[in-house]
DNA sequence: ATGGCTATGTAGCATAGA
């Protein structure tokens, strides 16, 4: 079982793209970030006709997210419990028993701004529903875009960003707090330093240059964590014209017979 | 030099992203 999560920056604008490289990858659950659609024009019926099953919870111009998959998706289920919160940033589904979780989480804009504030509420919020899903769910996958770098290794330019937004101590600690729970980064640590990153800006000729940051992830449960492997981020997509800013992310997981 | 793009909503720029 291939999952994948990606922030495609307007699923109106990368539905190409997407639909393409739903092909080339071949992954059987693709967790999507940043749609900017309303429910009412998701692509659902030309999803539906290349085979895929899907769940979104999107609005105007902001946010989105949706899980597409090769199996149908059960216990459907939008945002974070008890966090009211009219940003759509999550959504969650049950896939051939495996519980998967799309988070897009807030930028944060700045340090101690409102935005960042948000961005440490929200945060919180998360873990403290995930605790939760951890008990019900044994296997758990958590897909998405962070907007946290969890390590100086992870930016192309640790001082230029110093203790700045994706990467200052609160955020950081948010992030290992989720790892905390029993939650796995499949990103392999004994990575280097080739191909890590899986977001470039748009500007500064940053892709062709690399440089770019690591933050968008893939967790999993203990027991999804010890049989995964293939972590990589495909770029070829970040190649094409009028691409997302974000690049794909893999990671291949054992089916469960049962 | 702290910018440089891109997408959206809306009709010349403002807001947001990371």
């Amino acid at each position: 079982m291939r999952l994948a999560t990606w922030n495609v920056n307007s699923l109106k604008v990368r539905l190409p793209h997407l639909l393409d490289w739903l092909e080339q990858a071949s992954p059987d659950v693709v967790c999507l970030q940043e749609t900017k659609l309303e429910d009412s024009v998701f692509p659902a019926d030309v999803l539906a006709e290349k085979g895929w099953h899907v769940a979104f919870a999107g609005q105007k111009t902001y946010n989105g997210v949706a899980i597409l998959a090769r199996e149908p998706l059960k216990q459907v289920d939008r945002g974070i419990p008890g966090f009211d919160d009219p940003q759509q940033r999550v959504i969650s589904a049950t896939i051939r028993g495996i519980r998967v979780v799309c988070v897009y989480v807030p930028n944060g804009q700045a340090v101690d701004s409102d935005k960042y504030r948000y961005k440490l509420a929200w945060l919180d919020a998360l873990q403290g529903w995930l605790a939760g899903e951890l008990n019900r769910h044994e296997r758990m996958a958590v897909l998405g875009d962070y907007n946290i770098a969890p390590r100086d290794q992870d930016v192309y330019d640790p001082a230029a960003f110093g203790e700045g937004i994706l990467v200052s101590p609160a955020e950081r600690q948010a992030f290992q707090r989720l790892l905390q729970l029993g939650l796995n980064d499949s990103f392999p640590e004994e990575a280097g330093e080739e191909a890590i990153f899986t977001w470039w800006d748009y500007r500064m000729a940053s892709f062709r240059r690399n440089l770019g940051l690591r933050i968008d992830h893939i967790l999993l449960s203990g027991s999804l964590a010890r049989q995964a492997s293939g972590w990589r981020v495909d770029r070829t997509p970040r190649r094409l014209d009028r691409p997302s800013d974000h690049a794909p992310v893999l990671v291949d997981v054992p089916d469960s017979a049962d």
